[in-house]
DNA sequence: TAGAAACGATACCCAAGGTATCGTTAATCC
DNA sequence: GGATTAACGATACCTTGGGTATCGTTTCTA
């Protein structure tokens, strides 16, 4: 029964608008960069009229911040490994690689963007970081309930100093963002943060 | 002699001009933000005309990344602690306060149209950022010398998992970077940084 | 004094963001 | 099937701020 749901009166909203919109997003900022591409662009090469745009996005921001959520975020899931903290040193590799790709300055352009459009920024928060952090939470948690780290750390503190260092590469361009950096970094993070090793039950020394 | 020093004709460059711009500058973007000025009204606050501003400076965003390194960099010295360690420790919380204060939204802004702009980039990068982290990295050297720090850690990485977490917070507003944050970062970097306690020599416990 | 560079004030041009409008299309309702 | 509604692409239009050009005046050197 289609009951309590309002009819809806007028012609639909057409998906295919919708996601040739943004994959025409996707296309043109990962190609000439954010600031270099303007909403006009975007419409044409999606071949859409730019009230059709407008009606669904306020700016040109919230097309690409859409854009990275529903074409880009599916295809980065966290790793599985059979210990917690291999997925964490997994997972390191991984956003390594991913900040290494053209996503990297696209990362950057939008976390960029967002420092002047509050909105967006909410966006990136609350719908790109805070579902990937809540995943390192977890994992971090395993890790400390198989033993392997320690009880004591607090995790959000712990989640910063794991990816703030990336972020923070990524943003002032400091150093490189290569395998010798991660190892380095999951080294020294190690170090502080795993349980002392005359403490840990099932220690397989190779 | 005056010499080898080309003879310099025409009128001289009004240095009060200069100062006043500068001021202008970091008086409207505290006030109103970055984007929100625009460079007429920094022209006007100053009392000089746009041409005079075009005329040291490419764009808003340089006249701004000036104002921060000559009007702001001078009153932000390294801490000096009779140990190289307590220093460290110190300066995190200067800079957690730093970024508390209206500059965080300076740096912020400044660090994001950085992205977008690769002169500014490299303005704050190599007059902002590399000359502190150098600083640090001297600090961090002596801190090795003076037994507190192990000497197997890479010093840049090292760095990165000092500041990093606080620019990530910045930027990305995932919590505030308040005591207990730096109280917990301190702790953690310690944990895996320290000479362990059974090494050190001239530990004097309270 | 002539020439040069800088000055403030002002005018001007351009591009992109964003809004308005038009005829057509795709839907529901009667 | 007709009336109404919302969406569509194409197009026109307005605003704003960045950036450039220009003018008469000022401040310097040669």
């Amino acid at each position: 029964m289609k009951s309590l749901e309002k009819p809806q009166l007028g012609r639909p909203r057409s998906d295919d608008a919708h996601q040739a919109i943004l994959q025409a997003a996707l296309q043109l900022v990962s190609a000439q960069g954010f600031r270099a591409i303007t909403v006009n662009q975007i419409a044409a090469h999606a071949g859409v009229g730019k009230m059709t745009l407008y009606r669904r996005w306020p700016n040109k921001a919230a097309v690409v911040m859409d854009a990275l959520l529903e074409l880009v975020g599916p295809e980065t899931a966290f790793p599985s490994s059979a210990r917690a903290l291999d997925s964490i040193r997994e997972q390191l590799g991984l956003q390594a690689k991913f900040f290494r790709s053209r996503y990297g300055r696209l990362i950057r352009s939008l976390l960029a963007e967002s420092q002047f459009d509050e909105e967006l920024a909410t966006a990136f928060r609350e719908r790109w970081i805070q579902p990937r952090r809540g995943g390192v939470i977890q994992v971090l948690k395993t890790a400390i309930q198989e033993g392997d780290l320690r009880s004591d750390i607090d995790l959000e503190t712990t989640t910063d100093m794991l990816y703030g260092p990336l972020y923070y590469r990524l943003l002032l361009g400091t150093g490189t963002i290569n395998t010798v950096f991660i190892d380095h970094l999951y080294r020294q993070f190690l170090a502080g943060h795993q349980v002392p090793r005359t403490k840990r039950t099932d220690d397989i020394e190779p």
